[in-house]
DNA sequence: CAAATAGTGTCTCTAAGACACTATCAT
DNA sequence: ATGATAGTGTCTTAGAGACACTATTTG
């Protein structure tokens, strides 16, 4: 039997069909923590709680398509996105067998549209929280947090992808924040400028900080040709 | 409307049903070298052609156990296996949708049984290779090894998994030899030895090195106990 | 004692942390 | 000039690389 044959007489229904989702973790930082997307979910199950933003992906659309739609529709948000674990618990939803892959994002504090039914909440060694403590989320949202957390925080030193943290031009204290944020805790000031100014990771810009009744910081922008060479 | 009234009144139907399988990627070292494990398709598509394993995802069972069921069935092995990337191309599979979920395996080389439907071939710079060059594997086999070795090289440093590499007691010129298989670079002998003797990662079993003709070394095994403070 | 590998001592070099200093802007 | 933050120089310390050395086993 050639593949062409094979395809003629092969019937999908033969396998177990599933349901496949994102669910959308976007980070931002704000007021020196790293802070995360929760929505108001409109419809059941859960209905009225505050969870990821997710969606179901479309038979005609990639991961990576469904990702960036969802980011679009529910977060009102355009950008890069990253998949960082798939999640397959048998009991993850009450509906049906459905299996979520995670996916990232990160946006500058700005570009964040809130809303009553859209809210940011600090994430501390990755569990959300509000004034309260921890936050009890559905599904096994709080896991996928976590992960995320654990992936942005694991590949601080060795790519490009927490810039998007910050605005297209930043100062060298913006992007320490950063990286404080993301590790939770302080950073020396002097060994943080020399490294990141030796790594090639960023090009100045010549701009400068405006407004400021003080000196103002040199701005910096992403050399996105930059490459880690180990690892 | 409850979370109970909607369960009663919904339709899995009414979600896009796709496939969902799990990919294995299987990692061993010998001669030097990283190799991967490929199986003989014994069904369509690509019948006849070396390939990743994998398998189905069932109903009734997670991601974590189908990836172990799979790595059993089809590659004779037991151990613990890591999830390390979803692959959800439109065309990646040509009988339908599939969602495939990425796992990865690591077992010494002894433990790995071969046949002529079952063989190791070397992976360079995280694609694998025969005596002629790069191999043309089918499905997005080729982008799966990729990724997978991509996770075990940044992990090297910071978790525990690659000691799945070695048996239960090891040397440090054979862990030596792991490191240097995944890195593809010769690595400074002392730096090694301080290095990871004052990691914390290995405990003396007191035991050494038998038959060999010369200076047996002192043997290790794995401190399951270790944690990274870092990332 | 010869062969072969295990394991170490030492020097150098690089980079990070600590701390205090100088520089530069608005007002 | 003052206030506030930007940015730097220097000293110390920790760890990696290089290289050559010593140690321990079998035969």
């Amino acid at each position: 039997m050639t593949d062409a044959e094979f395809l003629e007489s092969y019937d999908p229904a033969d396998y177990p069909p599933m349901a496949v989702a994102v669910d959308l973790v976007l980070f931002t930082v704000a007021e020196g923590r790293l802070q995360v997307l929760l929505v108001r979910r409109a419809a059941q199950p859960a209905r009225g709680q505050f969870a990821l933003p997710g969606t179901f992906v479309r038979l005609r659309e990639s991961l990576d398509q469904a990702a960036a739609r969802g980011f679009r529709e529910k977060a009102g948000l355009s950008g890069s996105v990253r998949q960082f674990a798939a999640f397959g618990s048998l009991d993850r939803d009450p509906r049906m067998r459905v299996v979520s892959i995670g996916y990232m994002a990160l946006s500058p504090r700005r570009s964040v549209p809130l809303s009553t039914d859209r809210r940011l909440v600090p994430v501390v060694r990755g569990v959300a929280q509000d004034e309260h403590g921890p936050l009890t989320l559905p599904f096994d949202h709080a896991e996928i947090i976590r992960s995320a957390f654990l992936h942005l925080r694991a590949d601080l030193d060795h790519s490009l992808w927490s810039f998007g943290l910050l605005e297209q031009a930043f100062s060298l204290r913006e992007l320490q924040e950063v990286h404080e944020a993301i590790r939770e805790q302080p950073l020396n000031k002097p060994a943080f400028r020399k490294r990141l100014l030796q790594s090639g990771k960023l090009i100045p810009t010549g701009g400068s900080e405006q407004g400021n009744r003080f000196r103002p910081a040199q701005l910096y922008s992403v050399n996105q040709d930059w490459r880690d060479e180990e690892r």
